[in-house]
RNA sequence: GGGGCCGUAGCUCAAUUGGUCCAGAGCGCCGCCCUGUCACGGCGGAGGUUGCGGGUUCGAGCCCCGUCGGCCUCGCCA
């Protein structure tokens, strides 16, 4: 009988000291060879580690002779007895090294070409050659490491939701196209020819139906599907860790994600996160980061300058300023030390971002007194300027002032890049910190200048503050104006972790007048709000709970806690930059057949 | 849709300003030798239409145009 139908004893990460003695059976892949023309050494691996086989010619010749054969990747089973190594042959480097099998037997369970890479941690391989082969891949340990933490993290996740009284619940992937948001993947119906299903960008409008009937906590982890383009963090196909609870404000929701999430790191990592996480309004975070999802590891808090700015007869300043922009700077600590080639070479990325340019001034300490050289140093022509910019920066000599000028949406968007760019350039963002922060009282309605049109900030079924409701003007006909709208505040609140986006959530609209409101404010008609949001709509009538809930990005989360910041890294099966899978070639062509059942007609 | 970077053996990368480099190295692969290796070692060998198509030039891996592919980024992602 061969020892292919023998179940193996053990896994390749197991065996220790207090082994010896033990005849095994193992099972796995041969990692490295090591042929000394007598003696045949093989780092057998699976998923649990990496165990040394020997093979002696003397005492074993047979199993030796097919030792000798093995190439990387072979997949064999062996049985042999544990032995202890010598002290000079201990290999502290593994955490079976200090044992080894004498093997006996040895069964070669099926032959591997030679791989197009090598199956090694520390590999350069590039990425689509990796995807197209990602069996292989995947069998790198860091590879595996990261999909055992995913499992593992999704497993704490549940758990907790699960001892909380949480019910999952799964919901459509075959569903119905929603207007407002991303672009829908479509799947065309064989049976209603001309009619498409989409899948989901989210269960968010099921997970409300669920509360309406009753369900009162409910959690999914849920693959959304968005047809946008991608990111390094972005995939076509993504999943949320979905959760919602009937009977709840903001708070309920919020301690109970943030109890979770402290409970994945604190078993992942051993990292203890204070409750509750700190909250932050939005307002504040873009005032003072210029973004709603802030990295809190580093200080480097952007700063206004306007009226400082205003004085000075310096038109790159002057001209936002006449058009109801401002003018803002960050301080890069020490940052008087960069080139100008630095400089130069970061004012070109930061036109890539569509900035004018990058305004700087360098601050010296000369003769007893601060001075700035460099950039805009020269408008700066009095002592008593420069001693304002610095106090109003926050600045000090040896320290780089970099300034933005115009809108307040773009003086944001660069210093806000700025910030995160020059904190890791510079190496100002510790290691090993984990910084979550909530930020509530995000705005309900932003204004799309381009579309000239008021849109949702997080979705058309969040629901006002209570304090900001009378803003919607709910006993009169007509919405009020722009103004007032983006007044109002929403019960949102996003989960952020080292600037990332961990998730958002909300508390729905659980009133069908004013969730009539809003769609009137966003200009979706009474008939198109029926066609699109029927089943919602009909379901506002019939007495629902007031609830809200969270959508967490779990490959986010897997991505911090793994350390990478590739979210390819974290899916089994992802697709590259463009959407495609390198390893089944889909997207593809289908049959004429399978379109014709279809009613489906290809157009050059 | 915009911007940036990249494409040379199976893999990672070299190759002065375009000029004996009829494209090199390391790893991997193949063969031989080697009984304590663990990045084993030694000797030898195979392997390339420089992504593809044009162009400039006496001469192109290098310059130009186009095209295909990859990665990042802005837009976009309620």
């Amino acid at each position: 009988m061969s020892l292919a139908y023998h179940q193996r004893s053990h896994t390749c990460g197991e065996l220790r000291a207090a082994h010896v003695g033990q005849t095994v059976v193992l099972a796995g892949w041969v990692a490295v060879r090591r042929d000394l023309g007598g003696m045949v050494f093989i780092d057998l691996r699976d998923r649990y580690g990496v165990t040394q086989l020997k093979f002696n010619p003397e005492t074993d010749p047979k199993a030796h002779a097919a030792a000798r054969d093995l190439r990387s990747e072979d997949c064999i089973c062996i049985r042999g007895n544990v032995v202890a190594r010598g002290a000079a042959q201990i290999n502290p480097k593994l955490p079976t090294g200090e044992i080894e099998i004498e093997v006996h037997e040895i069964d070669v369970l099926s032959r591997a070409e030679t791989p197009p890479f090598e199956i090694v941690d520390d590999l350069t391989t590039n990425e689509d050659l990796r995807l197209k082969h990602r069996m292989l891949d995947l069998r790198r340990s860091t590879n595996q490491r990261r999909i055992i933490a995913r499992h593992r993290i999704t497993k704490v996740i549940r758990d907790y939701f699960d001892r909380h009284g949480f019910l999952d619940i799964e919901t459509p992937i075959l569903t119905k196209s929603t207007p407002e948001g991303a672009r829908d993947y479509l799947v065309p119906s064989r049976l209603h020819h001309g009619t498409f299903y989409a899948l989901p960008q989210s269960p968010q409008l099921f997970k409300q139906l669920l509360m309406m009937a009753g369900f009162d906590k409910y959690m999914q982890i849920a693959r959304c599907f968005r047809d946008e383009d991608t990111r390094g963090d972005r995939q076509p196909e993504f999943t949320q860790v979905d959760i919602e609870m009937a009977f709840a404000q903001p708070e309920t929701v919020m301690t109970h994600v943030e109890a979770a999430m402290a409970e994945v790191w604190k078993r992942m990592l051993g990292v203890d996160t204070p409750l509750p996480i700190p909250r932050m309004r939005y307002d504040d975070a873009m005032r003072d980061y210029g973004c709603d999802k802030p990295d809190l590891r580093f200080d480097m808090k952007i700063r206004d300058v306007s009226a400082l700015a205003g004085r000075l007869d310096f038109n790159v300043f002057r001209e936002p300023l006449s058009r109801g922009g401002c003018v803002r700077c960050i301080v890069v600590p020490g940052g008087g030390d960069m080139t100008d080639s630095q400089l130069k070479a970061l004012t070109e990325e930061v036109k890539g971002i569509g900035a004018g340019g990058m305004p700087l001034a360098k601050v010296t300490h000369e003769g007893g007194k601060l001075g700035l050289n460099k950039g805009v140093a020269k408008f700066f022509n009095t002592d008593a300027l420069v001693g304002e910019l610095c106090e109003a920066a926050g600045a000090k000599p040896g320290d780089l002032i970099l300034f933005a000028a115009g809108s307040e949406a773009n003086v944001c968007k660069w210093l806000s890049w700025l910030r995160i760019e020059l904190a890791h350039r510079r190496g100002l963002v510790p290691e090993n910190e984990w910084r979550f922060c909530w930020i509530v009282d995000f705005p309900a309605f932003g204004w799309d200048e381009e579309a000239r049109a008021i849109f949702p900030m997080h979705h058309p079924f969040t629901s006002p503050r209570d304090e900001d409701l009378h803003l919607m003007r709910l006993d009169q006909d007509e919405p009020p104006g722009r103004d007032d709208l983006l007044n109002i505040r929403a019960k949102a609140y996003d989960l952020v972790l080292n600037g990332y986006e961990l998730g958002g959530g909300s508390i729905r609209i659980h009133r069908g007048d004013v969730q009539a409101r809003v769609f009137q404010i966003l200009g979706i008609s009474e008939a198109e709000a029926k066609l699109k949001f029927e089943f919602l709509m009909e379901a506002l009538k019939y007495a629902p709970p007031p609830h809200g809930g969270i959508a967490l990005g779990l490959d986010r989360i897997v991505m911090l806690i793994t350390g990478t910041d590739n979210i390819r890294d974290v899916i089994a099966f992802p697709k590259n930059a463009k959407a495609f899978c390198p390893l089944t070639n889909a997207p593809s062509e289908v049959s004429p057949e399978q379109l014709r059942e279809l009613a489906i007609q290809i157009r050059e």
